[in-house]
This record gives structure tokens, sequence and C-alpha cells, in this order.
DNA sequence: CCTAGTGTTCTATTTAACTATTACAATATA
DNA sequence: TATATTGTAATAGTTAAATAGAACACTAGG
């Protein structure tokens, strides 16, 4: 996998993992491959691994069971107030940067509706294959 | 200054002064604080500057004087470029992430409008004071 | 000419992230 | 009871970012 190299891979790897338990790919209970495999699929160290889920487990987002493996938590409100909270912090981050160039509350919604519109029209074009 | 210790500190020396060219905080052609003088504003190594500088003379917003100074490009129209291609990144940023956690486009829409008008709602407490 | 204030460059250290490798601990299963 | 598979931990080495400090190069002004 292909890595942003301004920040630090193991954060990334959390950032992944968050985003299959909100989405679903990862569901409630459901076992996580192996560290080794997952070190493989995503071409890094087991200890980076390591470093990224022994942080999720001290969150309770995960559950480790030695000698069986690690596993997402049964408990699916904590797994919705995630997903909360990674949109949050989203929002929170352009408000924030858009503000900072000087662009009003209302000039940063239409931007959003502009790009959602232009983003749109690019996939109407696969239409024409 | 306080710094995100999840990004490079020379990073984010480049976003805040990219932030004033934008914001009209330095206006084009404006001199610069002498590096040891930003060092010091920043609480960082002048190296550290440097390096962040150094960057955005290479990428012709700044440019050098040995011996003078370090002034802001007398480019008003490369600055507009720059304004727009740092709100398409954010606005690429947040459509990318919040679209990985499953959001529709009028979702995202919608949220964005949600926050900033919670966000207004929080300012006017500020009247009560 | 000299000095102070600029930008620029260099070397040496420290620290955090990542890698590589090995070993250990617990579980499941043949 | 072995053996394979799992998570966990420890040690050692590499790299990039940042710091500290010194030196060099150019400009302006007394």
């Amino acid at each position: 996998m292909e890595f942003d190299d301004k920040v630090p891979i193991y954060l990334q790897i959390k950032q992944v993992i968050y985003h299959e338990m909100v989405t679903g790919k990862l569901k409630p209970g459901e076992q996580l491959p192996a560290v080794r495999q997952l070190a493989l699929d995503l071409t890094v160290n087991v200890n980076t691994v390591q470093r990224a889920l022994g942080t999720m487990i001290a969150e309770g987002f995960l559950v480790s069971q030695r000698g069986r493996g690690n596993f997402v938590t049964e408990d699916q409100p904590k797994i919705a107030t995630l997903k909360q909270q990674l949109v949050q912090e989203q929002l929170a981050t352009v408000y924030h940067e858009l503000h900072a160039l000087n662009l009003s509350d209302d000039e940063i919604i239409t931007s959003v509706q502009r790009y959602v519109q232009q983003r749109g029209n690019q996939d109407d074009s696969h239409l024409n294959d």
C-alpha cells in the first residue's frame, strides 16, 4: 500500500481500519487478518502494524486474544460514535482551514457545493464510454 | 508557536506563510521578518525556518536577496492562484475522507451546512458576555 | 573601511518512526 | 503431546526531522 510520507504510517493504518469499521467492511466481532498477514498486505513491518493495533486495543475498538487473533469490538454504539467523531474532525479541519483562507461561512458552503457538483459532472462523463 | 507534532514543522511554517500571503497579511513585495527573528517568533531553529523559506523561494512565492532580506513575490496573479490551490486541496481532502466514511454527496453538503450553522450559534453565545 | 544586519551553508547531535530479526507466550488442532 | 498459528516483546540498525552552533557571503550605513 502507498502511504503519505508526511504522516506516520501507523496513524494511516489506524485510519484505514477505522474506515473499514465505520463502513461495515469490518463488522462487529469480526476477526482481523493476522498481524503478519497485515504487514504483508500493507508492505510494512509487523512492529508498525502492532503499534497501530496496540493503540486501537487500548482505545477499546479492537479486542486482542493472544494465540487466537485480533477482533473488532462487539460494541456497535461505540463504532457509531467513532463515525461521528471522524466526520466531526474532518468538518472542523476544513472549516478552520478555509476560514484561515478568508472564506466566509457562506463561501465555505457554496465552495463545497460547487466542488461536489463538479465531481458529479466528471462522473457523468464516464457514461459516454 | 504550537505545532502539530504529526506533520513536519517546516511544512506547517510554509502553511502559515501561505495563509498570510493569501489573506493579505503579507502583501506583494513586502519584506518578511529576518530568518533569525522568525525563528524566535516561531520558537524554532533557524535551519527549520530556512528549510521552509528555501522551498517557497524555489516555488517562486518568495524572492531572496542575500544581505537584504526575503520578500513576497510581486506576482499577484500567482498569489491568487495559490489561494485557489489551497482551497481546492482542502475541498478534495474532506470530500475524499467523508466519502470514505460512506457519506453521500448530499450528506456531505448538509453536514457542512449543519456544522457551519452550529458554529454560528456558538459564536452568538458570546454576545451574552 | 568597518560594522551590523541580512541570507546561506556546514557539521555534529538528538529524537522519533520504521525496519529487521529473534524470541517468547498463548491457543488450536492434528 | 507435538506442531503450527496467533499475539507480544525486545534488541539493534537506518533514516528524516529538528536542534545547536559556527562560519561564510552579501548589503547598507556610519
